[in-house]
DNA sequence: AACGCGAATTGACCCAAATCAAGTGGCAAC
DNA sequence: GTTGCCACTTGATTTGGGTCAATTCGCGTT
């Protein structure tokens, strides 16, 4: 409901919190500066819808805080999440017209974006922009690809385990612990994410966690805040590797 | 069984008839000679697998005929199809030292390789690669998440429907021809091969291709030789959109 | 012509997850 | 403190696709 929109703030490069791992993560001095001059900030609310897929779309953009979601759907309204945009992910393709995707705010987000025309010239131009999203386009194919595993394969047990498990290994680099033996997180997503996000119902997804709950996989207090007594078991349950991915 | 492998041809780029649409495109006359010191060619025979999940891989490569499959496996033995290689289509990731799905040969096929390290190089100093190289990931990336789409909401019937217009569509855009009304091709993959690629058991393939046929959206003669008779009714079963994508 | 073999089909049965349908619990508004 | 709403849980029932098992269909070999 609410618009917000175009952002007053203007934050410097410089002091960006994405700075490092965003598309303009490998950019210099001199580069940054021809950024910063085509960028803006758009913020939005929980909930709220960024993009409809279909849309003309005249920027790109870079998360930097809060959590977006991809989504598909059929015409029937069957609705299947293909991306979870996290701070520093990527928005957009430059090339493309308009948007393939719907864009939702999961949570209220912050949105640094980039008119698209001058941002593809920039990229002609400048080797570190293209490579930085290469390697983060490449980055994305492989979560992708492991996501069709557990779309196409996985039991709905095996597939919850395997979320939580996700959501505790990057809440765990955010905050530097280690990702073995006891954690604790909350869940930024509703049931009905989750189910979106899993390809299951949320009739599911809720029975699911309740066994993993009886079972002692999981402690739950309240419906979101999730502690998980041994990393291992989870990681068991979620059935990729049985060595808790120690190699490579 | 066989070993073939390294192969005595030496084909020039010149020549090559994925020359306009590999990862070396946009390459001008210079950058190809470049490359033509680097790359060696491959062969492998239909049912081979070229490399193995977690093998060291010293190389990067083009299909340059024929089909392969990338595959992922949960160690229990499901397996799921995590990306169908066309030629032209690029294998291996820059940066990475082994690989990360399995790579068989579906048909026989050639593969132009480039020596991994040199090639990596080439690609810092190459902007031309790395454009090339990010336009086919992100057009995988899009692949990918229709894929998602399909084995997250998707029955099994518009699976097979979906999987048979995708390689409907990919046959007319070979053959130049019009993707529309009466169409006929060859089915790729065995029937194990497609249950890998739609999250599916062998035996649910075979009947609802059964089904299609006896419900006369398909005709088949012999296991492989399909017709479409109709390819709109084929795309309404498929559930994508109910106009066959005329727009956009 | 008989054999063997892998790919595919078909049938009978079963089960995991979807669907349909009540409930519960927390919390914001009046 | 009552009302209403929304996210979630839980139960009963159905069903689509999996599992197990038997054939059948080419097709190359001897």
């Amino acid at each position: 409901m609410a618009h917000d929109d175009v952002h007053p703030v203007s934050l410097a490069c410089g002091d960006c919190p994405i700075r490092h791992r965003a598309v303009c993560a490998r950019c210099e001095t001199d580069e940054l500066e021809e950024l910063e001059s085509i960028k803006y900030y758009r913020s939005f609310e929980a909930g709220q819808t960024v993009i409809w897929s279909g849309d003309k779309m005249d920027f790109v953009a870079s998360v930097v805080s809060g959590i977006a979601t991809l989504t598909q759907t059929l015409e029937d309204g069957r609705t299947q999440m293909v991306g979870l945009l996290l701070p520093s992910d990527f928005v957009g393709r430059p090339g493309r017209e308009s948007a393939t995707y719907n864009v939702s705010a999961t949570t209220d987000i912050l949105m640094c974006c980039f008119r698209r025309k001058p941002f593809e010239e920039m990229m002609e131009r400048t080797p570190h922009i293209a490579q930085r999203l290469l390697q983060m386009t490449l980055d994305e194919l492989d979560a992708a690809r492991e996501w069709m595993l557990l779309l196409g394969r996985k039991t709905a047990r095996e597939k919850i385990a395997s979320l939580l498990s996700i959501v505790a290994r990057r809440d765990a680099s955010i905050k530097l612990r280690a990702s073995a033996g006891r954690m604790t997180f909350d869940l930024p997503l509703t049931r009905e994410a989750m189910a979106d996000y899993l390809g299951l119902t949320l009739e599911t997804v809720s029975r699911q966690i309740s066994a993993l709950k009886r079972d002692g996989v999981i402690e739950l207090e309240g419906k979101r805040h999730v502690t998980v007594p041994d990393m291992d078991r989870l990681l068991i349950e979620a059935g990729d590797d049985s060595d808790g991915g120690l190699l490579a």
